[in-house]
DNA sequence: GTCTATACGTAGATAGAC
DNA sequence: GTCTATCTACGTATAGAC
């Protein structure tokens, strides 16, 4: 039996997770300089400070750490978005749904600029023979599922027909969404969401689809 | 001065072009495999037949390899929707006009996801350090420009409003079309055009465009 | 134009001492 | 838990013979 207080345990496993997280932090700022799919494990290691088999105490591979940045980066997002939701005051118009459906997509789009690296990971495949566990991918789907109730109350309120919030819609809005990030990474990485080409593009978007799912159209 | 025939510079050149036809390709399967980031000069070599170095006299980089993946890409998609627009007849109504685009936005993801490697490479950054030259740019800003000119003879012909035919509408199809071909690619990358999640999308995409820029409206 | 040989560097990962 | 040492392998690219 150790002579050591009880309290050590708690005091090793704590220092542990500083690593780990000082680790994934340090990874996310080599791949923000190199790219995704350029990320090196030495390189990481000598930020660090430690030698590059210490990295193998915290992470069992390289494909491990892109999983954890992945997994984390959508746990993220899924949280920023929970926020705006939270902050976000009740809707009481039709104009205010589609105002409050033009905030939360910037909210998403905007999170994904400023986290360009997670975003590379969670919206394409640049890295090879590198995929996401199931786990690590669950927040997209409780995202979608947050942007399909929000919808939902939308219809329910009347503001839009009752096709706004069945999958297709939900995912078209996702997609369209994906592409503004995808764009605004490839074509023009150096700007920031405040002054993105594509960024701009959102209420367009938006309107987009609210005139389509308006119950004030004329047409059937 | 040489006593072989005049004839034999073309004949050498295109061998030459063959060959360099073939590592292309060959680079394209290689790709196809382990992902645009995983191209590896051996595993070409060994399958055109030739050693590492010979690859060199080709191409005088790997970096070189994927512009001109790249530039083919764009070109090849440039001319896929050029000839959609020949064979389409010409348009006679709204509705007509809602059907072209949708089968013209169909033609134009139908070619990236039936060529996922060019895509990859064409709507991502996969690649660690290579950046798109911009002469191997170019045909992406012509396929832009074909778009506004098809939208631009909706309006004239009183079916979109002006507004349809601007930057920022351009703009916003291409990239909801990026964002189902991005979608497509890493969330489902085993289906085919015909029975994607995403790619089924399209025509609902097209619908949000032509119900924003409808004449019809009886909202301002 | 293709080859052999090799430079040159990197990279991920493991064994075993401390 | 971190280190030294090392493995093993790969991968791009170049030099120079044929």
């Amino acid at each position: 039996m150790s002579a050591e207080p009880a309290v050590e345990p708690d005091r090793r496993a704590r220092r542990r997770q500083e690593s780990i997280d000082e680790i994934l932090t340090t990874a996310v700022e080599v791949m923000a300089e190199v790219g995704a799919g350029g990320l090196n494990l030495g390189e990481v290691a000598r930020r660090v400070g430690v030698r590059p088999p210490s990295l193998y105490q915290y992470f069992p591979s390289k494909s491990a750490i892109y999983d954890e940045v992945f997994a984390r980066g959508w746990r993220e997002l899924e949280e920023h978005i929970r926020a705006f939701d939270r902050a976000a005051g009740p809707v009481h118009s039709a104009g205010g749904a589609r105002d409050r459906l033009r905030a939360g997509s910037a909210a998403f789009v905007r999170w994904a600029i400023e986290h360009p690296v997670q975003a590379q990971l969670m919206f394409w495949r640049p890295v090879p023979g590198f995929e996401p566990s199931p786990e690590a991918f669950a927040p997209a789907l409780a995202l979608m599922e947050l942007t399909r109730s929000t919808l939902a109350g939308f219809v329910a309120a009347g503001w839009l027909r009752p096709e706004a919030a069945e999958d297709d819609a939900v995912r078209a809005q996702t997609t369209a969404m994906s592409g503004v990030i995808s764009q605004q990474l490839s074509n023009e990485p150096a700007a920031g969401f405040d002054d993105g080409l594509y960024t701009r593009l959102i209420p367009l978007l938006i309107d987009m689809f609210f005139d389509h799912y308006s119950t004030r159209k004329d047409r059937p």
